[in-house]
DNA sequence: CAAAAACAAGGTTAATAAAGGTTAATGCCT
DNA sequence: AGGCATTAACCTTTATTAACCTTGTTTTTG
C-alpha cells in the first residue's frame, strides 16, 4: 500500500455522490455498484432537475453525463462551477473526441471518462478526485496480519509472531509461507510453488524447495494445530 | 468562457514539466510540442536517471511512461510521492487494462492517459492538474518534513532533527534515506535504490550502498520504534 | 501371486556460494 | 587539511546445491 491515502474510503462520514445519467439501465447499475462501494449516491436522470438536487443534497462529488434531454452536461458543470469552485466534477460520456474532452475540461470539469467504462475505473477516478481535494493527511501503513494458530504471520514486515518470541523471515520463508496461506486449507501445487517464488522451471529437481519447507515446519511445530503435509505428486496441504 | 480560470498558463513563471518517456519518435514529438505550448520541457530517457533528474530540475509536474527499462514507471512515482505530497504525476502508458489503471492511482498517480493519446488531450489534462492542485490553495505544502519515531528528516534541508540534535545529511544520506521514507512500510528493491541514488547498475557489486544503509542505521539507532530491516535478495523494508 | 528390486517423490543435513555488513583506507574535490 | 564518496578487505548471514536418507509405489521375477 501506497505511503499515502491515494486510495482510500472516506473515513467519518459517508462520501455523497449526485450521479446525472439519463440512461436508465447503466444508471441503476453504477447507482447500486457505487453504493455497494459505501458512496451515497443521488441518481438524477432529468437534467433540468439537476440544480435542484444539487442544493438540497449538497454533495462531495458531481458525475456527469454530457448528452441528456433538455440541458447539456456542460451547462451543469458551468452552473455547478459556479456555485462551488473546488467540487469534483466527473464527465462521463459517450462523446470521444479531444475537442468534447477539452470542452468538459473548460466548463470546469475536474475528469473526463469516455464510455464504455469500466466501472472500476469510475470508483477509482473518483477517489482519486476526492483525494486530490482533501490532500492531506497520513494513511496508516498496511499491517495485514494472518492468524495461523497461536502465531501471526505479518506478511509485510516479514515476521512471524508467538508467544515465545518474533522469528524473523527471509524474503524466500516469506514467499512460501504467504503462498501457502493463500491456499489455507486447500492443496497448494508444489509446481506452482516453484514457479511463483523461484518463478523458473529449473528449480523442478532442486531440494531447495524443501528446505524451505523444513524451515517453515520447524517454526510452526510450536503448535500442533497448524501444519504442512504433504501430498504426493501434488504439493502441500497447509491446515490450520 | 469558464466562469472560473480553469484553463491558464501559470502566471508568473513558465511551468515546468518533466516528461519520462523511452520512445524516442513519440518523446521528441511530444516534448516539442509541450514547448510551443510554452512549457518548459526535461524529457529523460532513462528510468533510471529520472531521480537526479527531479532533484535538480524540480519540475511543477510529472509525466511517465509506465514501461521504462530497469525501473518502471510506478515505482518512480512511489518515490516522488514520498517526497512531494501534492506533485501532480500523470501516467502515460500503454498498458489498457483498468487493473493497471488501478495501480497507477495506488502508486499515487493523480491522472492516467492510455496511448494512443492525443496531444491535446495531453495538454488539456496537464493544465486540469495544475489547476486542481492550485485551486487547494496548497502552494508548498510538500513535505518539508518527514515524521520518523522521534526523528524529523528535513529532505530539502539535509537535515535530521532529533532531541539530541541535528544530524546534517550529505547528499548520499539524504537521497537514501528521502526513497527508503517513500516506501516507509514498504520493501524498497535494492535495485531501485541503486538505479535512483546512481543511476546506473556498475554498483551492483559494490558495497557503498551499504555503507549508507549503515550510516542511516547509526543515526537512527537512538528511537529503536524505527529500524531499516535487511531482506535478502529483495532490498530494505523501512519500518516506523 | 508375493517378495524384492527399482523407481519416484520428497526429507534431512552439511557444504558451498552468494548477498549483505562492517570497518578502515583511499581518492577526490575545494 | 577536511569532508564526503568510494573502494577494499574481511566477516556474517542467507540461499542454493549436493549427497545421502526415508517412504511409498510400481515393476519384475521366482
Amino acid at each position: 500500500m501506497p505511503v499515502h491515502p491515494y486510495i482510500s474510503t472516506e473515513n467519518s462520514m459517508t462520501t455523497s455522490i449526485l450521479y446525472v445519467e439519463d440512461e436508465l439501465f447503466l444508471g441503476k447499475i453504477v447507482k447500486e455498484t457505487l453504493e455497494g462501494q459505501g458512496f451515497d449516491v443521488v441518481w438524477e436522470t432529468d437534467g433540468a432537475k439537476v440544480m435542484n438536487r444539487f442544493n438540497s443534497f449538497n454533495p462531495d462529488i458531481c458525475v456527469i453525463d454530457i448528452m441528456l434531454p433538455n440541458i447539456d452536461g456542460y451547462s451543469l458543470c458551468r452552473q455547478i462551477r459556479g456555485l462551488y469552485q473546488n467540487m469534483p466534477i466527473i464527465f462521463l460520456t459517450a462523446k470521444t473526441t479531444t475537442a468534447d474532452l477539452v470542452k468538459g475540461f473548460e466548463a470546469g470539469g475536474t475528469d473526463y471518462i469516455r464510455k464504455p467504462f469500466s466501472i472500476e475505473e469510475l470508483i477509482i477516478r473518483i477517489k482519486n478526485q476526492l483525494n486530490l481535494k482533501n490532500s492531506n493527511g497520513h494513511t496508516a501503513p498496511d499491517n495485514q496480519e494472518i492468524k495461523l494458530g497461536s502465531f501471526t504471520f505479518f506478511p509485510t514486515k516479514y515476521e512471524l509472531h508467538s508467544a515465545s518470541g518474533t522469528i524473523k523471515l527471509s524474503q524466500r520463508d516469506q514467499q512460501v509461507l504467504s503462498l501457502l496461506c493463500a491456499n489455507l486449507n486447500r492443496v497448494t501445487d508444489r509446481r506452482e510453488l516453484l514457479l511463483s517464488v523461484w518463478g523458473d522451471d529449473s528449480f523442478f529437481n532442486s531440494r531447495n524447495l524443501d528446505v524451505y519447507i523444513r524451515k517453515l515446519r520447524t517454526y510452526l511445530s510450536a503448535d500442533p494445530s497448524i501444519e504442512i503435509q504433504t501430498i504426493k505428486g501434488k504439493g502441500y496441504l497447509f491446515i490450520g
